[in-house]
DNA sequence: TGCGCTTTCGCAACAGCGTTGCTTAAGTGG
DNA sequence: CCACTTAAGCAACGCTGTTGCGAAAGCGCA
């Protein structure tokens, strides 16, 4: 009965505040990377009073989620001390079911991929076959990054980074008071959305839950799949909760597309438009600090827009869509047309949802990154009303796995607005 | 420094809370209209404790904002007693300034409006003799509705009803305690955006601001005029400040499809689409509870998106946008070639933006709505990819001048999600 | 008519949020 | 060596929604 937001009613209690401000100032520590930040600059970005920060600082602390990160040097007066994220205090798994494979990686709270996993999958099987392969692969990557049910403490373990070496530059006065080693907690199966921060909850080290990004129709708030093209054994699976059931951790399920852009999101804010070209043509939306997934998780369908009227009929029934002119000169082999193509459905898009930027991914832009980036940018110069330029650039092709993850992530960070 | 968010810093307080709730059981009596709501059900309807519907409920009254309206039949126990709006306990201005005339609305707390007004403009002469046709029109519907600096209240003064006669159904104990009737409140010049509810704020018939409706670019944030279509003389007009200087009242400017668009989402709420065929084609944009304006004021540039590779050429430099197709059906007075073409970029956006509902306006929509509204909902069943069909309707005429002011108003009510 | 039941609703005490006022700590710079 | 500056925390405070409980008010059955 409290503010914890089911879905109509949104009332707000102090629950309510204190998750959402410990939450940016969550963002911003991660924001600041592992050399941390000043009491002061928190209390700046977040608008808050410093003594406010102090507060929600102690509490961060008790979590385990922040540590003290040494002192900055003196600008005239007492040295303020600094305060970092402890990365390894929380653990997501980012799960990807694409219609070949399955990847899964394993993610801290800075976002970065300790442990990643792929193998081939098939597709055509169904829903609980995938659940298994993909529930074996998390517990193989779990287990090999020393975490999981075993309960041994991350930083006990040597892990195979996947990032460069961490910068260790904290000739601090380390004071973290060293959680009992015993065991690592695992979160309650019911997802729990805005009390991570409650006092005692989540453990040092624990799972938080699975991000899973899928391709095709899905309901989000439900967790059920849609009628994924080419494969209609999987329409009304119930995913998240087969997931949630076999992993005992919450699920959250997503269209891989949102997944992209919410991982995105988490590195620079804003708003912008992720655009996959794979086997289809989609677009993650995150507008105004939130991703847009419409009424019915449906929005992003970005392929069957149509560029051409009376053009070549599409396998959704319309004609000249951009997917159909798209995947054609893809076949062709063709990626400086089939990117031209793109660039006039990006403008579309941009000029509609006025984006700061446009981000590219999928199989086909990995195949010829550069060629992409530059015509989608070419047209969109071309197109842009004044003398704005909207930034194109590549995603990394593992951006759907670690957007995946960053699905779960999300709930506890709230990334500062730019 | 306190919670009252600027712009990038959004820590919340106890004042944010507060608002925040306020505007939700505000928004819950609008929507309930004259007959009230009772406790249990803004209760429900908020997520919040019965006994802080009761606490917001006795600040609501004391404020003036709030009345009791009567009980309702009792079922088997106590009667619950009802609350009520009290309309006339706050006005704000709509104003329109379109290419060839000014329109003004003076509306209630319950977004009728209480008088109208509308007259020619010379769009060409500039801002500032803008602004001075404006301000007259204004002070001439102020005053012929009995409110302004003169200071009558408004229940004191018959006024021309522009809706239909309201049903005096409040056979409640009017305890309304009638606060001095010297004089009407101005609020300050300067917008407080979310402080509206403090105690004592505001005062019974006070006019609180002006929301103003320009076609063309501009910038919301800065209140400053961009580059309109054939009239130079506009871009970096600073119109918002201007009207405020003029008028003494907070002004919010914003794009006449915005305006719109906010007006019907305080009628309906849910997340949707209003395309405007007007001079150009232009679409305010509803997500997921809040308006959409983009990085830079531009969202909604729905015109200019290309439907027809290599068509023929569009005065914004492209080829084959939807504007230059529409129109020319348009000129040639073709509404059903039009509506069809508007139905493929209505279809491109719904499909992007998985919108619940299209709403049409605009004055080409005025012209035919039966034919604009079955052309589009035709193209957009036609092109659905599921069974779902979203409803089109066309808007009233005065949507734009009436969504103006609730731009201000919005600042007020917390629109209940659908 | 009387009594039990249900529902409404407000008073009073409470826990918890960020804020304010003030004190103490820990550096720099003349 | 002593102002001066900046940082950080303790304590009191105002305010939020919440909880517990009792009074008020109508229904329905005996």
């Amino acid at each position: 009965m409290k503010g914890s937001g089911e879905e109509s009613g949104r009332g707000l209690g102090l629950d309510a505040v204190r998750s959402h401000n410990a939450g940016l100032v969550l963002g911003l520590l991660r924001a600041a990377g592992p050399a941390g930040a000043g009491r002061a600059e928190l209390a700046e970005g977040t608008g808050l009073t410093p003594q406010a920060v102090s507060k929600i600082s102690a509490r961060l602390r008790a979590a385990g989620l922040a540590a003290p990160a040494g002192r900055r040097a003196s600008t005239g007066g007492k040295p303020p001390g600094l305060l970092r994220l402890v990365p390894e205090a929380g653990y997501a798994v980012g799960l990807q079911l694409d219609r070949d494979e399955v990847r899964v990686a394993l993610v801290d709270l800075a976002g970065r991929a300790v442990a990643t996993r792929r193998a081939p999958l098939d597709f055509a099987a169904g829903g609980p076959a995938a659940v298994e392969a993909a529930a074996r692969e998390i517990e193989a990557a779990v287990a090999g990054a020393g975490l999981g049910p075993a309960g041994v403490r991350a930083q006990d373990v040597s892990l195979p980074a996947a990032g460069g070496p961490e910068p260790a530059a904290h000739p601090a006065t380390a004071t973290e008071p060293a959680p009992a080693p015993d065991s690592v907690q695992v979160p309650d199966p019911v997802p729990a959305p805005d009390s991570a921060l409650a006092p005692g909850g989540y453990g040092t080290g624990a799972l938080w839950g699975v991000g899973c990004a899928v391709p095709g129709p899905l309901d989000h708030r439900s967790g059920v799949m849609g009628r994924v093209t080419g494969h209609p054994e999987w329409e009304g699976f119930p995913l998240r909760a087969a997931l949630a059931a076999r992993l005992g951790l919450p699920v959250v399920l997503d269209k891989d597309t949102n997944a992209a852009a919410v991982g995105l999101a988490a590195e620079s804010g804003g708003s912008f438009a992720y655009v996959h070209v794979g086997t289809g043509l989609g677009a993650g939306l995150f507008l105004g600090g939130a991703l847009h997934r419409g009424a019915r998780t449906g929005a992003g369908e970005f392929g069957h827009q149509v560029l051409l009227l009376d053009g070549p009929r599409c396998r959704c029934g319309a004609r000249g869509c951009a997917e159909v002119l798209c995947l054609a000169a893809v076949a062709r082999g063709d990626h400086g047309g089939a990117a031209r193509v793109l660039g006039e459905a990006v403008a579309n898009l941009a000029a509609l949802l006025d984006v700061d930027r446009v981000v590219l991914g999928g199989r086909a832009v990995e195949a010829a990154p550069e060629t992409y980036v530059r015509e989608v940018a070419e047209v969109l110069s071309a197109r842009a009303p004044g003398t704005y330029r909207v930034p194109v650039r590549a995603a990394p092709a593992s951006a759907v796995v670690t957007g995946a993850a960053e699905l779960v992530l999300t709930e506890t960070f709230t990334p500062p607005r730019t």
